[in-house]
Parts: C-alpha cells; sequence; structure tokens
DNA sequence: GCCTGTGAATCCATTCACAGCT
DNA sequence: AGCTGTGAATGGATTCACAGGC
C-alpha cells in the first residue's frame, strides 16, 4: 500500500544513497539484502531503512528481506530514474565542462542535449560528447525544440540568476545551480543547490569543533 | 556569550546559506541588514535567521540589524574560513580538473597543493594553476610534506575507498568525497558527500511529485 | 518604534519495541 | 526462527510570541 500523504524530506534524499550499494550488490549477483546489512554500508540505523522504504510500499519480504533487483527497480521507479530525463547546461567554463564528461549522469539517466555559453569565444565549440556550445540567447528556441525538462547552471555567481530566468521563462521545470548564490524563482518550478564550497566549509566546522 | 552544548547541525549548515549574500551586501557597501532582510534572499523564516546566528553570539544590534561586515567576518571565523586550508584532489579526470580549476575554492581559503592519479598517463601533465599530477602512491609523503588537511576524492567509485584509505593513513583529517559511493573511514575523519546525481534524484522526485 | 535574543510550544523525524507474515 | 512493517515514544529542530535593549 502507497501511503501519499506526507513522506519527509529526509527520507527522499536517503532512496538516492540506498540506491547506490544496492547497483553494486545487484551487479555481484546478490539476491536479498536484510534492512541490517543495507544499513551498514549506507551508514543509517536499520529501523531508519524498513521506515524509509515503508513510505513508499511493502517492498521486503519478511523472515527473509529485500530482494536487491527488485528494491532496486522500486527505488529507481520513485526517484523517476528509471525515465529518460532530457537536459542542458548553461556556463560551459570548467565545471560546466566536467558536468558534460560526467559519466553519472548518463547513466542514471539524465541526457545532456544542448549546452550554453555566453561568451562568444566559447560558442561554436564542439564538446567531447559531439554537442557544440550555443549562446544563451538561443535558450528559449532549444528549450522548447528539444523538449529540456531540467537546466544546470554552471555560470558564475553574478550570471546564474539571468541564466535561471532565462531557463524558467523557456520552459524548465528543474533547476539544478551550482554557483554560489541563492537564486529566486517561481514555485512553479524546483531548484537543488549543488554549491560544494558549502560542503568543504561544513568539513571546515566540523575539523575545528570536533564531537 | 557563546553556548557550545549543541548546536543542530542545520544551523550550521545554514551559515554558509548566509555567508554568500552578505559577502555581496558587503561589496556593495550595505552597513546593515534585517533578520527579515536576510531571511528572504536565502529563502529561511526570520526567526530561523535570528536564532541560527544567537547559537554563537550576540552579533546583532536590537532595534537596528546586522552589521553585514561585522556578521560576516563572524561567520567566516566560525567556519574557519578565515583561515587557508590545504588540500589535495585525488583523481584527476574532467572533475578533478574542474575542481582544480575552481575560483571559488580559492577565495574562500582552500588551497590546492597537490594532485594525483592512478593513471600513469596523467601523471607528470601540468595543471593549468602549475601543479603537476602525481602517482598516488606518493600520497602520503606529500601529504605528511606539504601538511595537507583536506582530501578531495573525484575518482571513479571503484577507486573511492582506496583513494580514502590512503589519505586518511597518511594523516588527512578531512575528506570530500565525489564519488557515488559512501566511504567507510575511522571516526577521527570528517566526510563530507559532495555527489550531485543524488541532488537531480531529488530534482526528479520533486518534479515528479510536487506539492 | 524597531528589531534582536530566547524560553515555550509546536512540528517533524528518528528510534524503539513488538505485532504480523513467511 | 527470522526479518519486515508500524504505532508509540523519544529526541531534535523550527516556529511563535514576547521580553529586552537601541
Amino acid at each position: 500500500m502507497i501511503k501519499t500523504y506526507k513522506i519527509p524530506a529526509p527520507a527522499i534524499e536517503r532512496l538516492a544513497l540506498y540506491a547506490r550499494p544496492l547497483e553494486v550488490l545487484a551487479a555481484k549477483g546478490t539476491l536479498v539484502i536484510s534492512s541490517e546489512g543495507l544499513a551498514k554500508v549506507c551508514g543509517v540505523h536499520p529501523p531508519q531503512v524498513r521506515k524509509d522504504l515503508a513510505y513508499f510500499g511493502d517492498f521486503g519480504v519478511r523472515g527473509v528481506g529485500y530482494r536487491v533487483t527488485e528494491l532496486l527497480a522500486e527505488i529507481k521507479r520513485i526517484l523517476w530514474t528509471d525515465r529518460e530525463w532530457r537536459m542542458c547546461i548553461v556556463g560551459m567554463g570548467n565545471l560546466g565542462r566536467a558536468l558534460a564528461e560526467n559519466e553519472g549522469f548518463r547513466r542514471r539517466g539524465y541526457r545532456l542535449v544542448a549546452a550554453f555559453d555566453e561568451h562568444p569565444s566559447r560558442v561554436g565549440i564542439q564538446l567531447p560528447c559531439k554537442l557544440l556550445i550555443e549562446h544563451t540567447s538561443r535558450i528559449r528556441e532549444a528549450v522548447e525544440r528539444l523538449e529540456i525538462e531540467i537546466g544546470v547552471i554552471a555560470t558564475s555567481p553574478v550570471h546564474a540568476q539571468r541564466a535561471a530566468d532565462l531557463l524558467v521563462s523557456a520552459g524548465v521545470v528543474g533547476i539544478l545551480n551550482f554557483a554560489p548564490v541563492q537564486v529566486r524563482l517561481p514555485s512553479c518550478c524546483a531548484v537543488e543547490h549543488g554549491d560544494f564550497t558549502v560542503n568543504l566549509e561544513n568539513l571546515a566546522y566540523h575539523l575545528s569543533n570536533p564531537v
């Protein structure tokens, strides 16, 4: 039975965490795993795993555990990783280019179909993935034509808001923002923050103030 | 008065969030900002800002607000961004190289002092920042000699755990892991997870299940 | 009057303990 | 017997409402 009412946001985030080792287990041919086993490799507590999974359905078998391939398929279905997402990147500096080459994106169903930059010197360059960098003025047309759903912002902080506005007005429904600024968007559009200097700063705090 | 007892982890994470717009405000010459103003640009509620900041001290002025430069300096002190951290990157593929060029790192005091890779074909290559890529077998020696405190893992998932072990046994105290696997480490070492396919998967979920 | 700092209250998430199925 | 699914209890974090100082 699927409960649609109220699922905690952290539970959703952990789903992606559970999927990683499951992929490895599936590749190794492991058939079942217990909540305890999964919890250990993910660094969480067993009841946490059970509760998280139970929010979305009854995936386990009592007395046995979770069937690996089955559970993985369920998680992919929940996170919509079993479908292809069409995405574009705005800002093709070092980070944008690295993201364009990232193998993990493609393997998880995120397909890069366009790349944009404002610099005339970068426009027209062909990426190793064969895509040509286009000028940001073509975002609107490209998003419509290529049916792009997700926009990734890899620009400098000063250009991030403008990139976001262009993407949203072109019809993108989700944005992953790597620039170290908070972009302001209409509520119809989902945003995730990918800025990793934040990670470093958290790390630094924990190093300076050990538990 | 500084309360050392119990500060919520989310509060610490938000500190980095608050710092971003403060930098912009400081550059623009804005003198004070209220909790309401800061809350709005950060997408949180005003009492949240006040409570978060009050965990670390009395930075505000009643009836006025927070003095921008003063607050920014305090946050930097808390997050230890006012000091230099020496770091290295393991895995110099596209992501590793993009991180090496990242301007935001250096500006926030994270100084890259070594870069490693396992591939003999990559060893010896000079990065645009002038550093030479060294073989992973030299991690131990380099970490000691260069007094490296933070290790960034940008390897493929299969090599991530080994990279982590090498870094920790060499004496690194914090790790930022971009590989899509959970690395297992002794508790003396802090880890942050930077894998951004997780962000995309969260985004996809929220797109499929709008609030 | 205005805006911060803070105990109290609310809300949310995690953990526990055990019922229920295989 | 073993391990999941879940209401109940615990533990944290956010929000509120107002006291305190400019």
